[in-house]
DNA sequence: GATCCACGGGAATACACGGATG
DNA sequence: CATCCGTGTATTCCCGTGGATC
């Protein structure tokens, strides 16, 4: 986000008569300081990561819960307090994070944005130190070697690994090979899914620790501290907030998705607060098997690029893959090749982005077309799309 | 100069159908 | 009738190249 777009936004958010005042604050694929209605995971979490108060590395662990239960606010907001606590509130400024001698240091790995051996190194190693990690000119062996020197002399790390076992994602045996390649004074934590029996990650675990879907109360106060903090005074009445969490049976991501396209309705229709039609519309928005907002927006730059193109076209020009295909690379800010576009489509219907949906064949000839349905809000998507660019 | 990885482009494979074959 | 084959699309897979970054 550039100067002018942050000038612009905080003049908004000055501006008393809009109803939304801080669409990051609403926003699903933003996670708070503090999740709401989360406590008693957190303190479960603390249990595991006891040891590491008296400088001890705990055993790897495995966190699981269905999606929208808070795993990551959980693990986010958890790992975000241990790092203050290593950098000593950041007091002292060293290179190196972990300041107070005997505490181990702490890195948060999304998984989302981690596709490399590369990345997932550059992604611990980032952040364990202060300093920023170039991208470039350095190899996946060379970070291998400054984590290994930087580790040898500390007292470890614990590593929090977040949203493994998502399609394209590295692999059980991919991920222990990654960790192989560290010190062993490294302690993980991977985030994800499937239950303890569906994954062989529990085989390298100690601990696993559940979160269940939030319940309905939980969840009313989820939206409501989102609203206040996002929303004019009296934008979201509670009994639409609980509209909205009985609909979204335990899931927060879809919750807070709803909520935020509800609001950005209101906001361009003008209206100072969030009426009961603007529910209705962005439930039937959020698609019911729906894909991870936030893993819509850890996608690659230009496959965005693409997915913003999408959700802006007539269903006509949606009919089948190749006339969606036409479409997009019509659109003049799309500059890629007809088949990378096509190209693109498919691997982000291979991952469930959007889906593949057969449609009636007509000519009756070769193999019939797919058309291609979201899986996510698109209003919600685009709004989100645009307040980065 | 070194490194990563996104793109482009095309080859390989899958699928659906109708017609031919046994 | 069951199976195979050819044709036309749709979909998936693969890898070299070049842009961007350090």
């Amino acid at each position: 986000m550039d100067i002018d777009a942050r000038i612009e936004r905080r003049q908004r958010r000055d501006d008393g008569h809009r109803l939304v005042r801080d669409y990051e604050a609403l926003s699903p694929v933003v996670h708070t300081d503090e999740p709401s209605g989360r406590g008693p995971a957190v303190e479960r979490l603390l249990d595991h990561l006891d040891p590491v108060f008296d400088g001890v590395l705990p055993p790897n662990a495995y966190v699981h819960g269905p999606f929208g239960a808070g795993k990551s606010a959980v693990v986010t907001a958890l790992f975000a307090g241990l790092e203050r606590l290593s950098t000593g509130q950041g007091a002292i400024h060293t290179s190196t994070r972990a300041a107070t001698p005997g505490t181990p240091g702490f890195a948060y790995v999304d998984m989302r944005e981690t596709a490399s051996e590369f990345a997932f190194y550059h992604a611990v190693l980032d952040g364990l130190v202060e300093e920023r990690v170039p991208e470039h000119g350095i190899g996946t062996a060379d970070l291998r070697e400054r984590l290994g020197a930087l580790l040898a002399g500390r007292s470890g790390a614990v590593v929090a690994v977040d949203h493994v076992g998502e399609p394209d994602d590295t692999d059980t045996e991919e991920l222990i090979d990654l960790f192989a390649g560290l010190p062993s004074n490294v302690s993980w934590l991977a985030v994800g899914r499937a239950s303890p029996e569906e994954t062989e990650l529990t085989t390298y675990t100690a601990t696993a620790v559940r979160l269940d879907p939030y319940r309905r109360g939980a969840l009313v106060d989820v939206l409501m501290t989102r609203a206040a903090a996002g929303l004019a005074q009296g934008g979201l009445e509670h009994r639409l907030a609980r509209r909205i969490a009985e609909w979204a049976a335990g899931n927060a991501h879809d919750a807070l998705a709803a909520l935020f396209v509800a609001a950005d309705t209101a906001e361009r229709a003008e209206r100072t607060r969030v009426m009961e039609h603007d529910v209705d519309g962005a439930i039937g928005e959020v698609p019911e098997r729906s894909v991870s907002l936030a893993r819509v927006l850890a996608l690659p730059a230009n496959k965005q690029l693409v997915l913003r193109a999408l959700v802006d076209l007539d269903p006509e020009e949606r009919a089948t893959v190749a006339a969606t295909t036409e479409a997009i690379s019509a659109e003049p800010s799309v500059d890629l090749s007809q088949g990378t576009v096509k190209r693109f489509l498919y691997e982000m219907a291979e991952l469930g982005i959007v889906e593949r949906v057969r449609s009636e064949r007509e000519s009756g000839k070769g193999r019939p077309p797919s058309r291609l349905e979201l899986r996510f809000a698109p209003s919600a998507f685009r709004r989100l799309y645009d307040l980065r660019q």
